[in-house]
RNA sequence: CGGGGUGUAGCUCAGUAUGGUUAGAGUACUUGGUUUGGGACCAAGGGGCCGAAGGUUCGAGUCCUUUCACCCCGACCA
């Protein structure tokens, strides 16, 4: 893409109201803008990047033996009746009436939909177990939506949800997908942790929480040092009672690392993180109510035992940011970034700094590497600092060096700026990607 | 859903206590010129129903009433 034609309207100034770094940089950069509370649009470099997201979620799916489906947006209050949760939700349901008066919701999650898109056509043991998950927008009507699209009212959620005919095997596929999550989120290169979890309002039988380690994470983790065990503060304490919560949590706040792992023999430490996935044993939560059963080996009719999993696309972007940012702005990991190179021209005027940005680039091009091209009029300084608020991982710089026949590859993490013969940068370029 | 705050140019904000020509700045944008390695400089421009409705007044961005939107703290949710 060159940079002369893209739609990436940057700022100095944040919006007044931003307080976090994701929200800031985001917006800052030209990714999101807000349409109304808890209301984003995507602009070009925001879509570039959830497409990446999508893809590496849909791989690693496909590596599982999922199957991806698109269930329909608008909900009928009907299923949610059916499953009870239509009160359960409350006002977070958002509810309307269509042209026959139908009463309409529009998804918040789709456990209903898909155990309705199940039901009745999966009627034996010998099919199972299945798999299937979507991409798509959710709607819940937050009483109080905040920090930017962290936590939105409109949201883009991978939901995945399996079927089962023996708890064991429900068990093995749960286990695979916090396999596959956690290939996700390693492969996106986030620092994260799977910590036990609440049920929640989901209900069923177990869960756990797929934390990406950020101070601005709006849950509290204990975390062990030495082992892989972590929980959710809320868990952890298991105090039902929520005066003697308080006090625990006070007192955990408080130890100088005298708590001790229940796996290992380690110290625990608390630390912050954003829930990026939920996966849950759902059992027959949902199978059970909407009556939605197989025959087993005896020809007995049996309720699903199922499993869903949950997985925050958009938020995962946010928690990009908040993980990777500095004061200039983005710094987008290799597997997130909208592209993975910018050619800057330092001088549009200088026809050789022109000629040879424009073979690297269509040389870039034609090998598939995602690369923009920085063809404005801007000044050297200007170009630096978009590049660095829009956070692509390299910069070629083909500038005044380029007399001594030198081209620079700026790094956006390290800031490190790495003098090259110009005659190698394609190799140099194709070597770090 | 309780408590608090803010709405003036695309964006960030002055101006409102004490009503008074044609509503301002910075930035962004357009044009011309000078620049060209860290968000340049000079000059000339375009851009506003002062959130909305009603009221007081000779006169309202400013005062009064109503209403809408957005933000923050909390509760809730995840």
């Amino acid at each position: 893409m060159r940079r002369s034609r893209a739609f990436i309207p940057t700022t100095k100034e944040a919006p007044s109201d931003a307080t976090l770094a994701s929200h800031i940089y985001l917006s800052r950069a030209g990714f999101i803008s807000q349409v109304a509370s808890g209301l984003y649009s995507y602009m070009p470099m925001a879509k570039k990047v959830i497409t990446k997201i999508e893809n590496v979620i849909n791989q690693e799916m496909a590596n599982a033996g999922c199957e991806e489906v698109e269930l329909s947006f608008v909900t009928p209050i009907t299923l949610w009746e059916e499953s009870g949760r239509s009160e359960k939700f409350g006002k977070e349901l958002l509810r309307f009436h269509d042209r026959k008066d139908n009463m309409f919701v529009l998804g918040p999650t789709h456990e209903e939909m898909m155990v309705d898109l199940v039901r009745n056509r999966v009627t034996s043991y010998k099919q199972l177990p299945i798999n299937l998950y979507q991409m798509k927008i959710k709607f819940r009507d937050e009483a109080r939506p905040r920090f930017g699209i962290m936590r939105g009212r409109e949201f883009l959620m991978k939901d995945g949800y399996s079927f089962h005919s023996s708890v064991e095997d429900l068990d093995r596929e749960f286990d695979a997908m916090e396999r596959a999550y956690k290939k996700i989120l390693a492969r996106l290169g986030l620092d994260f942790r799977v910590v036990e979890a609440d049920s929640g309002a989901i209900g069923g039988s177990g869960s756990k929480e797929l934390m990406v380690i950020a101070g601005s994470g709006e849950d509290t983790l204990a975390v062990c040092d030495s082992c892989e065990y972590g929980a959710n503060i809320e868990i952890f304490l298991g105090a039902s009672d929520e005066a003697q919560k308080d006090i625990i949590f006070t007192s955990v706040k408080d130890i100088k690392g005298d708590e001790i792992c229940p796996n290992c023999d380690g110290k625990l430490s608390l630390t912050k993180g954003i829930e990026v996935g939920h996966i849950f044993k759902l059992g027959t939560t949902y199978s059970a109510p909407l009556k939605a059963h197989y025959l087993d080996e005896n020809g007995k009719a049996q309720p699903f035992i199922m499993g869903t999993y949950g997985m925050g696309v958009s938020r995962i972007m946010a928690a990009i940011i908040e993980q990777n940012h500095d004061e200039s702005g983005c710094i987008w990991t290799k597997e997130s970034a909208p592209y993975s190179v910018n050619i800057i021209i330092s001088n549009i005027k200088d026809e050789a700094q022109v000629k040879l940005a424009e073979e690297l680039y269509e040389n870039l091009k034609s090998l598939n590497v995602e690369v923009m091209l920085d063809d404005t009029k801007e000044r050297f300084g200007f170009k630096m600092k978009d590049a660095e608020l829009i956070g692509f991982p390299y910069s070629v710089i083909i500038g005044k060096e380029l007399e001594n026949g030198v081209v620079q590859i700026f790094d956006r993490k390290t800031k490190e700026i790495t003098p090259i013969n110009a005659q190698d940068i394609k190799t140099k370029i194709l070597e770090l990607l």
